[in-house]
This record gives C-alpha cells, structure tokens and sequence, in this order.
DNA sequence: GTGCAGTACCTTTTT
DNA sequence: GGTACTGCAC
C-alpha cells in the first residue's frame, strides 16, 4: 500500500469524507470550500485502498473538470489513471449506449443532434400534422420536449386519461421521436433518458455496469435532474457506495430540469446516508464571505450553512454605478486597465461576468480599444457554426450514404443547382412511401421521377460523394475531410465572396481541421469518436488558464472557477434578476443564487457595475440596481456613482 | 434556381 | 442592434 501522506493536507470534516467510503454520503460543500480537493483525495485514497481505477465512476458537470480533476488524481498517485471512468453525465451515457445501444435496438453508428438540428425535426413533426407554429412555437416545444425527457418522462405519458387519446403536445413529441429513429440521431436528452431505459429493461447490463463501478462520485450534485438521478440510483442499488457534492445554494440550472429535492431529499431517498458540511471557505476575504453570506440568507429554499474564512478581511466591495451601458463597459475596461498597470495583477487573474451574452459586446470592444487581451468563453460555439456544421455533414455523407440529415444539409452547398424544387419532391416521396430522404433520393433516381436537367445535376452529386466515400475510408479522417471541402467547392466558394465574414469562415475552417488533425495525432480515436466529442464539448471546456488574457463569461459559465478579481456587470433589475425570472419566488432564488455563484468566485477583489440606462434590442430604457444589491449590508460596500 | 432586401424576432442562462 | 428567415426580382 501506498503512503497516504497527503491526507494530512485535509481538515477534520474534509478527511471524515475522504475516510468515509462505504455507504451513501451528501458532502454539503460550501463555496471555496475544497470539495475538489475531497473529491481528488477520496478517489486516490479509494485507489490505494485496493480499488481499480476502472471501478471508480466519477461525474462532473463540464469536460473541463474531469480532465483536471484526473490530473489531480493522477499527482496524488503519481501514475496514470488508465480505465478510470471521470467524465460528465452525457460522456458517460453515451460510452455505455455506443457500447450497448443494440439491446435497445440502436444503430451502431447514432449521431447526436444539438439543438438546431432537433428544432428543424420538431418544425418537421409540427408540419407533418398540419399544425401551424403560431399554436405550436417549435422552440417552447423544443423546451417543453426536453423537459419532460429530463423528467424521465415519454410521449406516452402525455395521453389524457379522459379520452386516452394523447394531447397535441404528446403527438408531436411521439412524432419527434419517430423522425430521430428515421434520422438515426438521439438528442442531449435521449443519451441519458435511453441509458435509463438500457438499464431497466435489459437486468443483465444493469448488473455487469452495477458491479463493474464499485464506487461512484457526483460532483455539483445541485443541478442533477430526475433522469440523472434515476441513472445513479439504479447503478448504485446493490452497493449504495454513492458519493455526491452539492450545494443548493449554488443550484443555478432550474431552468433545465435540476432538480433541487435531489439534494434536498438525499437522507430520505437513502436513509443510511451520512452527511458532512464542509463550511470553511479557504478561497475569499472575510469581506466577501460576509457579503456573499448575507445575500443567500434571503433565499428560503436551502438547508442553511455557515460559511467562515480565516483570510484577512480584505478590501471593501465596490459598487459602481455608470450613466448607461457604453459608460459601464469603459469604466469596466479603464478599472481592467488600472489593475493591470497599478495593482500588479496579470490579465489572467481577472474575469469579468455577466447575466446574458448579449452583454458581452460592449466591453469586448472597450478591452479592445485599450489594447487588453482578453478570452470570451459563450456565445456561439465553435462546433455549432454553420461551416462547421456544413463540414461536418460532409464528412458524415461521405461516410454513410444513408445519412439523411447530413445529406440533405450538403446537397446544395455550395450552390450546384439543386434547389427547392427537387428537394420538395424528395421529401414528397419520403413522406407518401415512409422513406428516408437518402433513400427516397435515390428512389426518385432510379425511378426517373426528376426532369432531365436535375438528374444530371444529382449523377454529378453522387459521383463526388462517391469520390469522398473513396477518400474518407482510405485516408485518415482529417485528410480526408481537408479534400473534401477543397474539391466540394465549398472552401472555393468561400474564397470568391470576398468578405470579412467568409475570411472568418475559412479560418474557422483551418482551425477545424487542425483540430482533427491532433485528435487524430494524439490516437484518441478515429471519426467517430471525434465526432461523439465535438457534439458534447462546451464552452466552457475551452477556456484556457492562460494568465495573459482577461476572461469573459456568462455566471453561469463561471460555476467551479476562481479569480483573484471579480467583475460582475450588469447588476440591474430586469437584468439580474433577469425579467423572464422576476414572476415567482422559485425563480428569484434561482437568480440570487446565480449572483451568490459570481461573488464567491472572488478571491481577494469584488467589483459589481451597474448602468442607469441601458438599451434593450437597441431600445434604451431606465434601469434600477438590482434589488439584490440591497441584501448586501452597507458596510461591506463602497458605492461610486459616476457622471 | 440564385441572390438580395426587408422584416420579424430576438436574449436568459446550456449539456 | 444583430441575425436568420421570407419573399421578390433577375
């Protein structure tokens, strides 16, 4: 056995959660509390202790915080973690379902949908039964859909006992359903919601998986959803060694399905359960604590903690109230600027927040102007960007003809005189024969229902997708996917607009297939598995520690990250609170919440900006701070009112 | 069938 | 203030 001379680094409450291995335990962790540190210490120890590293299942909320977290590990042990299960819930369901999707009568080769692929299938169900989207909003039916998947809840569940014939909603829903089976595709929702369904209904996976993960860990416990939670108990039902780390004053993701009885509820869903506090916060100044302390009490929902510091009492909170928007991203940028130059601070340790992207904008453009680097974590994602999803389409049809989805993305871009009115009559015969619009294409060729012109048109587009089905099973994916885009046209396209815009698409481009290339250096996989990790990789997996620039973010990006200095902007009424969550009390929590969230990120410096006037949809309008400012007592606040 | 101009809607937060 | 979709002219 192994020394454990690093549990001497532990406080009493920290080592009895490290120590305690057998049985369910809720860590109620505080912010800045060390639960990362328990967490990486309990695995360690758990692998000193005799555990594999293959029957430890360990889940966080982000990519980015299990690669460091295995790296913690792997310190600690100094080996490396080979088969050591550390991922996020939707990593992890879908290595189980690539593995054992065919007992649920999955294809092999499932893509997964993000959101704008899933919305045009629900405008497609929608359409299919002739209902108009001013009834039906495909986006609210979107949420509503991943709602109730969330809720571990069918289509079948939406069928009114009266009658029991289903409600419209359900209808579509079922149809939804029906079109991801024809499109070979699951969504965010289905890769947890059908791992659920895998483990019910075939007993014998359910036991090997049950027996294979001895030990499991839940990290930011407070935003898991019932879906999530039926997964962990059905998994940890012969063993109970189910470990979680919450803190409900942290829960900021209501309005995606999490679901605060969870961790509220934890000792009656397991009653042998033991629960440690961990109340010391080793991150921020007394000033901070006191502060951030006094403005959660406000909320009634939560289980009460006491969170202290033995840090000094640091400097006061500053409150800083600007004439409108523009002035408060220049006051942001100059107070960037000065605690660069007067304080000693690398650009790195400073992060400013946000409640809505939107806001970003502005003070991007003041850190420019000043000549500030800084890094944007949010906005439209990489993988998300039409060229990239136009790319990535290519390569799909390259490989399997019979994608449809991808198919019909590509078959006109570029522009090659395949237009409306044979993808009509497509989608015609598929919809009159039940077919797939891959296989209803080729049907309509074959039977000559084009006009002459199109069909040649169609032969010339089969023959290149021959051509890249050649390269793509021949040449390492990254390669090929560079010649198909050149010889496609679409990087020529590109080149003939001319514009800032198309530069920026075919850089985008380049990165693309640089970024292939070292996965495929690296030997992590081949296409498949590039492109399971680009549906599931998020924003904030890519923010780089790199301490030479400013970090820019949503609060909500900023869950389980630390600064030196925190900016917060935007602290208004309308705002943070925002509007579409001012209406119910649940609500109002989940936003004090999200500001509790932004302030204990602070270490030793804590700014909160707010404007009088601000424009919304370019529309200026009067602004108040925000009413949580008031929960923050004076004393720990300096307030400056600009001109 | 393509490309442009006008407009509607938008923003909460995201795996 | 910006984007994405629609309708119209070539």
């Amino acid at each position: 056995m192994t020394s454990e001379d690093f549990l001497k680094n532990l406080n009493p409450p920290q080592l009895e959660a490290v120590m305690h291995t057998e049985g369910p335990l809720l860590i109620l962790a505080g912010a800045g509390s060390g639960k990362t540190r328990v967490l990486t210490h309990r695995i360690a120890h758990l692998m000193n202790r005799g555990m594999a590293p293959e029957q430890v299942l360990a889940v966080t909320f982000t990519n980015k915080a299990a690669g460091e977290m295995r790296e913690r590990v792997e310190r600690l042990l100094s080996v490396p973690l080979n088969g050591f299960w550390i991922s996020t819930f939707h990593s992890t369901c879908l290595r189980i379902l690539r593995r054992e999707g065919q007992n649920l009568g999955l294809p092999r080769d499932f893509i997964i949908l993000d959101e704008k692929d899933s919305l045009g299938l629900i405008r497609k169900a929608i359409a299919d039964f002739n209902l108009n989207e001013e009834a039906y909003p495909p986006k609210q039916i979107e949420y509503r859909i991943d709602r109730a998947k969330g809720d571990g809840k069918g289509p079948e569940e939406f069928i009114d006992p009266e009658f029991s014939a289903s409600t419209t909603f359900g209808k579509i829903y079922g149809h939804y359903q029906e079109l991801l089976r024809e499109a070979k595709g699951l969504d965010f929702g289905d890769l947890l919601i059908m791992t659920v369904e895998l483990f019910r209904k075939c007993p014998d996976v359910l036991t090997r998986y049950q027996s294979q993960f001895r030990h499991v860990l839940v990290d930011e416990y407070q935003d898991t959803n019932r879906v999530q939670y039926d997964f962990l108990r059905l998994l940890c039902r012969s063993h109970q060694n189910l470990c979680v780390v919450g803190d409900e004053d942290q829960s900021i993701y209501g309005w995606r399905g999490a679901d605060l009885r969870n961790i509220l509820d934890f000792e009656r869903d397991f009653p042998q359960a033991r629960v440690i506090r961990l109340e010391q916060n080793y991150r921020s100044t007394k000033r901070i604590i006191g502060a951030a302390s006094a403005l959660i009490a406000k909320n009634r929902l939560r289980k009460g903690k006491k969170l202290w510091t033995a840090r000094p009492e640091g400097h006061p909170i500053f409150s800083i109230s600007s004439r409108n928007e523009r002035y408060e991203a220049s006051a942001v940028a100059g107070l960037v600027e000065n605690l660069l130059s007067k304080d000693s601070f690398t650009a790195g340790d400073i992060a400013v927040f946000y409640r809505t992207n939107a806001q970003s904008r502005l003070i991007e453009d003041e850190l420019s102007r000043r000549r500030i680097a800084y890094q944007l974590v949010g906005g439209l994602r990489f993988y998300e960007r039409k060229e990239i999803k136009d790319a990535i389409a290519y390569l799909r049809a390259s490989l399997n003809p019979e994608d449809s989805l991808s198919l019909r993305r590509i078959i006109n871009v570029p522009a090659r005189g395949i237009g409306k009115s044979v993808i009509g009559k497509v989608e015609e015969i598929g919809s009159e024969r039940g077919l797939s619009f891959a296989t209803a294409l080729r049907a309509g060729r074959e039977e000559k229902l084009f006009s002459p012109a199109a069909e040649r048109k169609l032969d010339v587009f089969f023959q290149i997708l021959n051509k890249f089905h050649t390269y793509s099973v021949s040449e390492p994916f990254p390669e090929a996917l560079h010649r198909i885009l050149k010889e496609s046209g679409y990087l020529g396209a590109l080149e003939n607009e001319r514009t800032e815009e198309a530069r920026a698409r075919l850089e985008n481009l380049g990165e693309l297939i640089n970024a292939a290339r070292d996965f495929w250096e690296r030997g992590e996989g081949g296409i498949m598995e590039y492109l399971d990790q680009a549906a599931l990789v998020s924003d904030i997996d890519e923010l780089e520690g790199t301490s030479r620039t400013v970090k820019l973010l949503t609060l909500h990006n900023a869950k389980g990250l630390e600064f030196p200095v925190v900016i917060i902007a935007g602290l208004e009424d309308n705002l943070l609170p925002h509007l579409h969550s001012s209406h119910d009390e649940e609500e109002l929590e989940e936003e004090r919440r999200l500001f509790y969230v932004g302030m204990t990120r602070a270490k030793d410096r804590l700014f909160l900006f707010q404007a009088r006037e601000r424009r919304f949809f370019g529309v200026p309008s009067f602004s108040r701070p925000s009413r949580f400012l008031a929960d923050i007592p004076r004393e720990f606040v300096e307030v400056i009112v600009q001109p």
